[in-house]
RNA sequence: GGUGGAGUGGCUGAGCGGCCCAAAGCAGCAGCCUGCAAAGCUGUAAAACCACGGGUUCAAAUCCCGUCUCCACCUCCA
């Protein structure tokens, strides 16, 4: 069955159709590595990921997910001038931040490339622009070089826009001849550390922002790719520049353009401007990094996702009934593709539906559920739970490595109370109960035994 | 001004012409389990008049027209 994906260029379902057979290039837009990741940066990780992995499980196809890092920008100057550390410094651990989340969240990418790595690619790209006259070096002598936008009449092709709609810079900044003209090379500044200007034909100076992205891509996905990606507030300017730019360099670039949608606070977008993003810390601190990808996965990736404490409860709720089932019926199957039941697949080939097939999991584990207190078999329905489950990289993480020493002390804890129960002391076991409950664990008494685990 | 998106039960959120008197989850309620709880499991109510007003159709939450409200982008942003 054939995936149908979103088309933000066509604005079209388009059914997906790799240019090599079998191989699938997706570049996504990574962060720029100038603070702390917030959760939109989580929310598009996320969803690039699902769409990655059910490629590869529901499709069997060879996906590199490529999401660049952006570690050279005026905001990561500024945020390390106003610290007083190195810009490099700054970037590398922002970096790892970043790293740690998205591991955490089992969504990482398969290439990771770096703007900085990539600074000849770019100068190079620059003066191939020039040479086939889209680009321009500022008319006020300044090593800045801008992207001709009238010299390219498709220009707005990508957010069905016109040039003389569009409102742009200030007509005379920085040397540039139109408004819409945008940086492919900044002038080193005199405040600015040596470390970050580079040499160029033009004079010292970097790259700007959207040519990182054309030259990135070229270099590791080559000219023509399968699906350019990333979040809504990217399409304009950066991704209707970095199609503009590539385009005229004479590069196919992108067969399809997806966007997912942006966090939102109380109806508002959640962004840095506003301030009004929500850290990581605070995010975790409610609920494991499963039940975030879980509560992330509950909204169609194209609308937009209101962030709550309720919302994240709720998650948390829902994923744990998910997970109980999983433990009730443990099965010795393997995640397979097979196992997956008609209707997710479906949902997911549906421009990756996943609330409805979130939906089909709940189903399959309320069937399963009935079949267990009905005292029969519901390997089935686990199975096919595990490959859902596989197939958005929701798994349960094998139980943390516990202290041997807390454990033996909750074990005879556990046993001093049932023997309490046992002699009808019920007075004595709710005292060992609370003593249990004191030491962050918490106990389930099933009618067989009774079982804990540590809290959060 | 230009370009897009959204408005579905208490909340979240699918559905986008008939399978919808509208999925799923959360919350609520009831039952099972329990010494009592918690947790777990099962079941389930409510007028969901599908933003509002028209229209097309044998058939509309779904298509068309109009209106209202909200959001995003056009400056850095996932």
């Amino acid at each position: 069955m054939s995936l149908n994906l979103f088309d933000s260029k066509t604005q079209s379902l388009r059914e997906f159709s790799p240019i090599v057979p079998g191989r699938v290039g997706l570049y996504v837009c990574g962060p720029t590595v100038q603070s702390a990741p917030h959760v939109g940066h989580l929310r598009s990780a996320v969803a690039f990921d699902v769409l990655a992995g059910w490629m590869r499980f529901g499709h069997g196809l060879n996906v590199t997910l490529v999401r660049n890092v952006t570690d050279v920008d005026d905001k990561i100057l500024a945020n390390a001038a106003l610290t007083g550390v190195d810009w490099r410094a700054l970037a590398v651990s922002v970096e790892q931040g970043f790293n740690d989340v998205y591991a955490s969240l089992n969504a990482l990418a398969d290439k990771t490339p770096h703007a900085t790595d990539h600074i000849i690619d770019m100068i190079a790209l620059v003066e191939w622009l020039i040479s086939r006259g889209h680009a321009y070096q500022a008319d006020d002598g300044s090593a800045n070089v801008f992207f001709d936008s009238a010299s390219w009449p498709e220009y707005g092709e990508l957010t069905n826009q016109r040039l003389e709609h569009m409102e742009g810079e200030d007509v005379a900044s920085h040397g540039r001849r139109r408004p819409t003209d945008f940086a492919l090379w900044k002038a080193a500044k005199e405040d600015e550390p040596s470390s970050a200007a580079w040499t160029s034909p033009w004079g010292d100076g970097r790259p700007g922002w959207h040519i990182e992205c054309s030259a990135m891509t070229r270099s590791i996905l080559g000219e023509h790719f399968d699906i350019h990606g990333g979040g809504l507030d990217l399409r304009f300017p950066h991704h209707e520049n970095e199609l503009a730019q590539s385009r005229a360099a004479g590069f196919e670039f992108a067969n399809y353009w997806m966007h997912n949608g942006l966090v939102t606070v109380g109806g508002q977008k959640m962004s840095k401007s506003l301030g009004n993003g929500v850290s990581v810390e605070e995010l975790f601190a409610q609920g494991s990094a499963l039940a975030v990808r879980y509560w992330l996965l509950s909204a169609h990736y194209r609308t937009s996702l209101d962030y709550s404490t309720s919302a994240i409860s709720d998650a948390v709720a829902a994923l744990a009934r998910i997970h109980n089932f999983v433990k009730r019926a443990p099965t010795d199957a393997q995640a397979s593709a097979a196992a997956l039941p008609a209707d997710f697949v479906t949902a997911m080939n549906s421009d990756l539906n996943v609330p409805a097939a979130l939906a089909v999991i709940h189903e399959h584990v309320r069937a399963g559920n009935s079949l267990l207190d009905a005292g029969q078999s519901a390997a089935n329905e686990a199975s096919a739970v595990l490959a859902m489950l596989h197939a958005l990289n929701l798994l349960p993480e094998a139980s943390a490595e516990v202290d041997k020493q807390l454990a033996d002390r909750v074990e005879s804890l556990i046993q001093a109370r049932a023997d309490a129960r046992a002699a009808k002391d019920f007075a004595l076991a709710d005292q060992i109960r609370q003593e249990i409950s004191a030491l962050g664990v918490t106990i389930e008494d099933t009618a067989t035994k009774t079982t804990w685990s540590l809290n959060g």
